[in-house]
DNA sequence: GTCTATAATTAGATAGAC
DNA sequence: GTCTATCTAATTATAGAC
């Protein structure tokens, strides 16, 4: 993927980041070098300045925009109106949208502890914010009677660790299509609060 | 945590191993140098060469005692004659072997990336055995007729990725008490699995 | 906009004194 | 068994030429 001198401007910022989000999705942001991102991009390492402060906004970007653009897509999907609905809408969107980005899953999920402390909160916010949809549907299906668990809290978290996880298994093109896997969490979800 | 010249070997490699699990948990494996668990145990650098042939040996040993003492521990528990039953001992273990080694338990599911070829393929043996421990219940339970799932392998993935997400949130001395905790997962995965 | 060259720092690992 | 000193290589980031 050598390339010669020249100016690529349009298209070399895009290539940054997303050699950036490959690189870290696959070794970690640690274990990535600034030399490793411009190699596989095609230019050497000094060209990364002009796209990146540092390599810490690389990683932040990467993570911030994420979180944003999840909170955007499912503010974008239909609401049903009964909370068993919501909840089986929920658990479609979640899964579709992470497969559809396994890699900024991955880093959105594995690198927090890598991120400053400032940008550290932001994100935060924005994971809270995430998990809380979760939790208000959650919580007036059981004001309305019609959802049964336990504690709140814990039922979002373990809800959300197990539609997360769908990332580490699911495989394109393998036995199971994206629909059926879909279909068959949201079974799950709702069986494990009384909805079935 | 000075330390002066002399000899603690009985002492110094077990503090070693404390050490790099606790530095590698907060801060992921590439994150950490060997000067890092040097001044943490309270030596130079060079010394930690006398526990360990190299910083890879470090983690791999690490993940390698945790699933062989996860894989020994399952297997000294009693073992219910029915399959719900099963699935309980099961959940109940799972949560309360993690809930008193968070540090390992984070180790062993985000390093796997940073070890090398070779020990990657014994750790995968060892979390593939685990993982066919619950599959095996899961498996007799749906074909004694007391379990009803959709697909085997999603469904042990799906309740694997649950219950290990409590080290994700669980506070010791907090809101819920480690046995309660348990109690919730435990009545959430049969549910789900219709068990109820 | 990209290159080459380099500054300043840090890494893993080893040698030899004590 | 630990220390000090050091080797070699790699790191992030910058400066200045083109």
């Amino acid at each position: 993927m050598a390339r010669k001198t020249g100016s690529h401007a349009q298209t070399t910022g895009p290539r940054v980041r997303a050699a950036a989000e490959a690189l870290i999705a696959r070794q970690g942001y640690a274990a990535v070098s600034m030399r490793q991102i411009a190699a596989e991009v095609g230019v050497q390492v000094g060209a990364l300045y002009r796209y990146t402060p540092d390599k810490q906004s690389l990683l932040f970007n990467l993570m911030q925009d994420h979180m944003a653009e999840l909170l955007q897509a499912w503010a974008a999907e239909p609401r049903p109106q009964d909370a068993a609905g919501r909840l089986r809408a929920f658990c479609r969107f979640h899964i579709g949208f992470h497969l559809d980005r396994p890699d900024a899953v991955f880093i959105a999920n594995m690198e927090l502890r890598n991120l400053d402390p400032e940008n550290f909160d932001k994100i935060e916010v924005l994971r809270r914010r995430y998990e809380s949809v979760l939790e208000d549907i959650l919580g007036s299906g059981k004001a309305a009677g019609v959802l049964t668990f336990d504690d709140l809290r814990l039922t979002t978290m373990a809800i959300l660790s197990m539609l997360t996880g769908v990332i580490g298994w699911y495989r394109e093109g393998g036995r199971l299509s994206r629909a059926r896997t879909q279909q068959i969490y949201s079974d799950m979800v709702l069986r494990a609060v009384g909805a079935a």
